[in-house]
DNA sequence: ACGAGACATCGACTGGTGTCGATATCGACT
DNA sequence: AGTCGATATCGACACCAGTCGATGTCTCGT
């Protein structure tokens, strides 16, 4: 089928590296850039409209959902949902995969495990 | 001693409650009203500063920080280093005490434990 | 090839937020 | 009382970010 054949290296982004900043906040001391690196990953998640996408995807059947599905529920446009989407990709927080039409998103959870991690001690 | 008894009801804030958005963001559905509300916990931690303030507080020692050593570190005025507190404090992340003339800031573990536990799953 | 639908991008507006100087408040010490 | 030092608040400014309508791009049917 074409359907896993279509999936371009979407997966691969340019994303902000957690690497040098994921140490745990009560632990480690915190230099300006490393903060800087860490405040954009947690801006990505500091907004409600974001926050319920990303619900929605996690908690979507099969881990993925189509941003045909994601405008409705939000209450928001069709581009301010497309914005959105940009923000969490790029944060890295979701991967998105083109299906023809359809874009379908996931989230990264390794992703999430990261910022999780900083916030113990 | 004066030490405890000059320490006012400052834990008791009307702080936002995490009670009702707490829930994994990978396993239940997150309401707008949820996710207003933890977007909000979000924001505080989505500034460099704050995040440098924040792990100032966490690794100093006896795991309280006086004011008038957080405003160097952190290359930023007082007022604006104030203002940063004071959106920590109101975002529960942080506690303070007034003792004398200076004021004593320590985290607020639980709190940082209640956003570590949504983003889990 | 053409039209329709899904998604992204653009441009503009607007509300929010970080920043700082000036100023106020509060406590300690003389 | 008066001064000094630590912190909070105020006012103003600049910049960023969320929002939407209009438009562009791409893909699938017909």
């Amino acid at each position: 089928m074409s359907k896993s054949s279509t999936v371009p290296p979407l997966g691969s982004l340019p994303v902000l590296d957690l690497a040098d900043c994921c140490a745990p906040l009560r632990r480690e001391s915190l230099d300006a850039a490393a903060a800087s690196s860490l405040a954009e990953a947690f801006k990505a998640l500091a907004d409600p409209v974001r926050l319920q996408l990303l619900n929605l995807i996690a908690t979507a059947e099969g881990g993925q959902a189509c941003a045909c599905d994601l405008v409705g529920p939000v209450g928001k446009s069709q581009p301010t949902v497309s914005h959105h989407l940009k923000v969490l990709r790029e944060a890295g927080l979701v991967r998105s995969e083109k299906r023809g039409t359809w874009v379908w998103y996931s989230v990264v959870p390794s992703r999430l495990d990261d910022l999780r991690r900083v916030l113990s001690r």
